[in-house]
DNA sequence: CCGGCTATTGGACGTTTGCGCAATATCGTC
DNA sequence: GACGATATTGCGCAAACGTCCAATAGCCGG
């Protein structure tokens, strides 16, 4: 096994088992248990398991942003791009990977590694989703000052929600999720309501 | 010492540890450490440390609820009263108080007694709003068709902005929050620009 | 076939964790 | 002043943690 693919390997065990445990409760000997091997090999690749986690973290991340990403640039339309965005944003089956978000965001404050990755990451999403409405408020299909501004204000309604559903279950449902944000999302960009539904 | 008494000075160690450490790495023979006893005696009035935990975030988390709710309850007007929701709710110099937050809905995964007690909070601070946006909407100073929906997008688009400047630290600045949160409240409720700066 | 390099092992080390328990100190009550 | 309840101690326990390191395995060029 060649060095980058036992670094995948290592990575691929990792978020395995952050799937399972969550971030913060990921412990060297989970990875090397996931992975049939000893626990002194993560340590050869990885300097810390600071890094180990953050860059377990970036691996799931960096999947769905770049999905995102990807699906959004085949969009027909800025609004269209928009209802894409929504759709896979909001977290559903994969609560996992959004409580991933929350351990990495409380994690932020004790592992730098990890603070460095999140916000590198969510910077990304804000930049993407910034690029989409400016790209609408160029052709016209959107109305908005501070392309910036929004995309922040977007993407943090849209965590603050999915926070609650995440985190506390049944508070509200994933329907609400969709239906607030979107609405907010409409009246931001000078959309008519249910445009985004 | 009254077992009330020393109940909440348990508590009130156990805040000052979090306070300091984060909630999640705050341990029982810290708490002991700093009321200067000895471990065993948290067990005895404590089941476990998740409850320890759950209490003492309780504590941090309600005192700053009720600060708000009795200033609140003191303006002239409802658009008074989301000016001091705003004043209050944005974390500056009590960053820790939304750190213990965001440890809190990470940690709600693993620890049960976290999780309801963060949720309660949570709903609290939805209802204060709730019924702010409502007596609003009554003498006519909002408009709005869902208060309950659109406290949840304040609340969590608050949320949402405070975290990045709480985990990330320089990604966007408290002002950033204020300005970009009131603005959203403003588009929410039917106000003119301006009215909460 | 051999020598060196590196991937990999398996465990030691020192610390820390939550929790439990027998012993002790303290205090109100008779 | 003795007693019983309970607050409190101080430590032990077993498990888990990140990190490190000497020893081994295996491969690749000579």
């Amino acid at each position: 096994m060649t060095p980058a693919e036992r670094r995948e390997a290592i990575l691929a065990a990792a978020v395995d088992v952050a799937r399972r445990k969550g971030l913060a409760s990921t412990t060297v000997r989970d990875v090397a248990a996931e992975m049939g091997t000893s626990s002194g090999l993560i340590h050869h690749y990885f300097t810390s398991m600071d890094e180990v986690l953050a860059a377990a973290f970036e691996v799931v991340a960096r999947q769905d942003l770049e999905l995102s990403a990807c699906l959004m640039a085949e969009a027909s339309s800025p609004v269209d791009a928009l209802r894409v965005f929504f759709r896979t944003y909001t977290p559903s089956d994969k609560d996992w990977a959004f409580q991933l978000w929350l351990d990495a965001w409380a994690e932020a404050a004790r592992r730098p590694a990890v603070q460095a990755t999140s916000r590198r990451l969510n910077l990304e999403w804000q930049g993407l989703l910034e690029r989409t409405i400016a790209a609408g408020v160029a052709v016209g299909a959107f109305r908005c000052t501070d392309p910036g501004a929004a995309a922040w204000r977007i993407l943090s309604l849209l965590d603050g929600l999915a926070l609650q559903v995440v985190a506390h279950g049944t508070t509200i449902s994933r329907d609400d999720v969709v239906a607030w944000s979107t609405a907010a999302a409409e009246r931001e960009l000078g959309l008519t309501a249910g445009t985004l539904g």
